[in-house]
DNA sequence: GGCACAGGAGTCTTATTTTG
DNA sequence: CAAAATAAGACTCCTGTGCC
């Protein structure tokens, strides 16, 4: 038993050890019924592998050869194909019986692809003979190319593939290139992507396109190849085509931020292409795709009218689009995978995933970084002239129920707005109990950095936090929500017991009690003497010894229900009694907050969960970024207004929560998305222009996420 | 030669299924 | 029903490819 397990740690063909650190990771079984549309077994049944269950032989592959396998399924038919293509040809044409013997024999010495590599798979590719199957389609390029076959069909495959773009080199490419140029070496008036290129794009169109987009060149070389409107093959044509071509850009701005996309579909397209417009005759295209980004080559081999057209302005060397996606992606707090599935949904070509990476590092992470440094620098500014009321409060903030991360979010409850996210690693500070302080603590610090006086925090009631508080001689309050709800949460487990059942009719009129008495009041002892009064008023008792609440203030009336009533020296009554007059909750009780509270922390956290939610994992970086994002769609959406009918009355929805009942909530106007808006117009204005000043700034921010906790002390 | 992009592999994670 | 096993998603790092 303890041997056949350990085989099937195994992939059966490459033989690699898929067991690490004890967990079997990224391995298939072979002969899973289950497995949909088929088992593993059964599609290499359908390559013309026959496999079976047998001692000694592991029934498990790894991803790898799973990957393998999928390649091999997508390219047989086109290497099978191409074997029929060639018994037909061989068949038909006398004396090729040595070239196709010869042909036999090379198949094999052909480059084997990594992959492939491990002597378990080379057996059983040999076994079928189509181990080369995914390199023969790569090597047909080089192949091609190299030995210069002289064969038609090979003919045709390089003019498919692109490589005559290399050798016949000259209008068109050259046509393009100047174009990009062009833009280079004039300032506004025919650069092709525009007249509305602003300053910071035609500053990156300054540099020539081939050189590294951080760098600053010289533009020596840029006007060189600018007069190829003279070229020898200028034709009136081309000249229409090329005004056409330039007036179409010069419609755009030069980011096309704001200009309406389409999906069109590539035959649609084509038929753009299909035929010379001069002579009217078939003319060769050839398409080159990055990303979203597709760049159309025509020429007419009869007139030599040759046009490139591009579906999208290209900075530097980067088509915008792509960058426009990934910002878009990122800056609404969606994700790449299921952005990338949709697409992938309707063959809509997309950027890959480094890419998106690449892009977020580069430009869209120093944009979030930039714009809410600037945001928080204004608001506390404005904080720093009076003196500031805020509401803390840390949530976990990662996947499972690990508290590796933790944000604490700090509001202006006088505008409820968030004022200052930290990000706290449970690891730098030694453990998560003590994220929450130590959040607080760098929220504060940097309040204090900027001048702004703390007059009162409404904060969690955890004793570390008091005793800090209390060091810094800053007011705290305890928030009313808090509290009802830790009470609440208690009495439903009393309510469980089957001697306290009567709890239940209590558990709301209870957490209302605790807000009444949190805004009627305007003491500490006010509070705590209408709390505790709640004791008596459950035994139908509604006058008190305490002098500071003798009386309940509500109406006399008979209630209904004479069940409700708690019964002097009964269980239910002890025990809640024991809650509601713990010596902590009365403390608590008495430091209510009647004034501001910290429900709309809570709506924040809920905005960041979406931002950023908890069943993926980012690396610091980008959770600090996100947090932002969801921080400026929190504060621009905050104080939306609640939305009037023609009638003149407010408009409300009924909601129909999972405890039961019903509630009415206002309609509010939709959520705006401004700063996402700006964000972009940043990306391309300021960052892509000059990143390195932005990058730098984001790796200080980075590296503030790592600091040790001994410094913030 | 430089750059952007694509994709593979390793690792960590959660969700689901299987097993005892 | 709980624990173990399994599958698969998500992320990082790295390398290869092809265009300019």
């Amino acid at each position: 038993m303890a041997s056949n397990s350990s085989i099937n740690d195994f992939c059966r063909f490459c033989l690699k050890n898929m067991k690490v650190s004890g967990v079997l990771g990224h391995c298939t079984t072979l002969f899973d019924k289950n497995k949909k549309p088929l088992s593993i077994s059964d599609r290499l049944k359908h390559l013309g592998l026959v496999i079976t269950k047998r001692p000694g032989r592991s029934k498990r592959v790894c991803r790898g050869c799973v990957a393998i396998l999928s390649k091999l399924e997508k390219s047989l038919p086109v290497f099978w194909s191409w074997m029929e293509n060639e018994k037909d040809e061989e068949s038909s044409a006398a004396g090729s019986a040595i070239n196709s013997d010869k042909r036999n024999g090379e198949r094999t010495p052909l480059k084997t692809p990594n992959a492939l590599k491990s002597p378990g798979l080379l057996s059983v590719k040999r076994s079928f003979t189509v181990s080369t199957s995914d390199t023969l389609m790569t090597s047909r390029l080089h192949i091609s190319t190299q030995t210069d076959s002289p064969g038609c069909s090979t003919r045709a495959t390089q003019v498919s593939l692109g490589i005559l773009g290399h050798c016949v080199g000259s209008k068109g490419i050259q046509t393009e290139s100047s174009m990009m140029r062009k833009s280079v070496a004039t300032s506004t008036a025919d650069a092709p992507w525009g007249p509305g290129t602003s300053v910071p794009i035609g500053s990156v169109h300054l540099r020539p396109s081939k050189r590294p987009r951080l760098d600053e060149e010289d533009e020596g070389e840029v006007s060189i190849l600018r007069p190829e409107p003279h070229d020898s093959t200028y034709d009136p044509a081309q000249l229409v085509s090329a005004v056409a071509e330039s007036s179409q850009l010069i419609d755009m701005s030069s980011t096309g931020y704001k200009d309406s996309k389409y999906i069109v579909f590539e035959k649609n397209l084509m038929e753009l292409f299909e035929t010379c417009p001069v002579c009217s005759r078939m003319s060769e295209v050839k398409t080159y795709r990055r990303g979203t980004f597709l760049s159309v080559h025509q020429k007419c081999h009869h007139c030599s009218y040759s046009k490139q057209w591009k579906s999208q302005p290209v900075v530097g060397s980067t088509p915008v689009g792509n960058i426009q996606l990934s910002a878009a992606i990122y800056f609404t707090g969606s994700s790449y995978f299921k952005v990338q599935k949709v697409f992938e949904a309707m063959h809509l070509q997309n950027i890959s995933y480094t890419t998106f990476r690449n892009h977020a590092n580069s430009y869209l992470q120093p944009a979030v970084i930039h714009t809410w440094q600037q945001y928080q620098e204004e608001e506390l500014r404005i904080l720093s002239q009076k003196r500031a009321k805020v509401g803390g409060d840390m949530r976990a903030d990662s996947p499972g129920h690990s508290a590796k991360f933790g944000r604490y979010s700090l509001m202006n409850l006088e505008n409820n707005s968030v004022i200052d996210i930290q990000l706290v690693q449970s690891s730098e500070v030694g453990g998560s109990p003590k994220m929450e302080i130590e959040g607080l603590r760098r929220s504060l610090r940097l309040l204090w950095s900027k001048g702004v006086t703390v007059d009162l925090i409404i904060t969690d009631r955890h004793p570390q936090i008091q005793k800090f508080l209390q060091k810094k001689k800053i007011t705290r309050y305890c928030d009313v929500w808090r509290l009802q709800n830790s009470i609440s949460k208690r009495l439903a487990k009393v309510a469980k017991d089957k001697d306290c059942e009567v709890v239940k009719k209590w558990q709301r009129g209870i957490s209302n009690h605790a807000y009444w008495c949190a805004t009627s009041s305007s003491s500490g002892p006010e509070r705590v003497a209408k709390w505790t009064s709640v004791v008596n008023h459950m035994q139908d008792i509604h006058v008190h010894d305490n002098p500071l609440f003798p009386q309940c203030q509500h109406p006399v009336r008979l209630s209904s229900d004479r069940n409700k009533w708690f019964q002097p020296g009964s269980k239910a009554l002890f025990k809640v009694e024991k809650i509601l007059t713990n010596k902590k909750v009365l403390t608590d009780v008495a430091r209510l907050s009647s004034q501001y509270q910290t429900s709309f922390l809570d709506a924040f956290h809920s905005v960041a969960l979406r931002f950023t939610p908890r069943n993926v994992v980012f690396p610091p970086g980008e959770r600090l970024c996100r947090l932002y994002l969801a921080a400026m769609h929190f504060n621009e959406n905050s104080s939306r207004i609640q939305v009037g009918t023609t009638a003149g009355n407010w408009r409300n929805a009924t909601h129909f929560p999972k405890k039961g009942g019903h509630t009415l909530e206002p309609v509010k106007t939709p959520p705006t998305q401004r700063y996402v808006h700006n964000l972009i117009s940043d990306v391309f204005e300021e960052i892509v222009p000059h990143p390195q000043p932005y990058l730098k700034r984001i790796q200080e921010i980075q590296l503030s996420c790592h600091r040790p906790s001994t410094v913030l002390h």
